[in-house]
DNA sequence: CCTTGAACCTGGGCGC
DNA sequence: TGCGCCCAGGTTCAAG
């Protein structure tokens, strides 16, 4: 599910129970998800107070009282959900898996909240997901977050930084903004979006959208103001399911609804009047959806 | 530096 | 009902 709209949705469904309640244990039913968990994680962050939840990029960053910062990663399938109540917390009582899905619940934070005892389980099929520890005062040299482009939230990103980042150079904009050197947090799916909504092809070079002294051209400033666009639309929907993907509150986002190319191949293009049909090209091994007519 | 392809995993959908 | 194949929101590594 989790695109950089994907990412804040889950923050935003997370935090009202996460935030200021006990992490009474963290319960980890694998050793490792696409990497092994950190050898002390279990025991480093059990007994902790968790401070406040954030984002970076399609990070989701847990504090915890005491400077230790859980870093989580959902790779491709991973999800969170929120149970309530219930279930025991007392070491020893564990996860008892009852169905299909349950059977990729990897990893349960039991929590002593403010309503309560609840538990927030992250689930991961295909495990692609991540967890990592880190320490909130030098969390900017992690390597998760050392080389991290631009934020597509706020004012950082403008047509002046992505005219320097991609000033010369020959790569299609599909792979350079998937690049998240350069822009932290685009996907597929929002990358299809945003070149569709500024009109220009994903096969088209990087470097044409900057003049010869390095400046942006206009479809460059539109490029940037389409993805912000997008990616506030995103977060507005509460993100996009795909599939039976649902957020931790248990509601589903519905930008889905809103995908002009995105999974929409042989379908009629959206642009008023151009009449092209949507076609799924594929760049570096990865589906690209775009208009051939009226993105140039 | 660049680009491509494969790898990591599981599951859903489709054609036969 | 089953099998084989292709596809999937991400990242990383090897090889050309």
């Amino acid at each position: 599910m989790p695109e950089l709209p994907e990412v804040e949705t889950v923050k935003r469904g997370l935090s009202p129970t996460m935030e200021g309640a006990l992490l009474v244990r963290a319960e980890l039913r694998r050793p490792d998800l696409r990497f092994p968990f950190p050898e002390n994680f279990a025991a480093a962050v059990s007994g902790r107070r968790i401070v406040a939840l954030s984002r970076r990029a399609k990070y989701l960053m847990i504090d915890l009282e005491g400077g230790d910062v859980i870093v989580a990663h959902l790779g491709m399938s991973g999800s969170f959900r929120i149970e309530a109540g219930a279930e025991p917390v007392a070491p020893g009582a564990f996860h008892q898996p009852r169905g299909k899905d349950e059977k990729h619940d990897h990893v349960i934070f039991h929590l002593d909240g403010r309503s309560g005892p609840a538990r927030v389980i992250y689930n991961d099929p295909r495990r692609f997901g991540f967890m990592d520890l880190a320490r909130r005062d030098t969390i900017a040299e992690h390597a998760f977050f050392r080389e991290l482009g631009e934020e597509p939230t706020g004012n950082a990103l403008d047509a002046a930084y992505l005219a320097a980042r991609f000033a010369g150079k020959i790569q299609p904009l599909k792979a350079a903004l998937l690049d998240q050197r350069i822009i932290a947090g685009l996907g597929n799916i929002y990358v299809c979006e945003a070149l569709w909504r500024s009109g220009l092809s994903p096969k088209r070079a990087a470097g044409t959208l900057v003049d010869r002294r390095g400046r942006p051209k206009p479809a460059l400033t539109a490029l940037v103001e389409a993805i912000r666009a997008v990616i506030a639309d995103a977060i507005a929907a509460g993100g996009s399911s795909l599939r039976d993907h649902i957020q931790a509150d248990g509601s589903l986002g519905y930008f889905q609804h809103a995908f002009s190319v995105y999974d929409r191949e042989g379908e009629t293009c959206r642009t008023s009047g151009c009449g092209g049909t949507v076609a799924r090209i594929v760049q570096a091994g990865r589906s690209t959806f775009h208009c051939p007519r009226c993105q140039k």
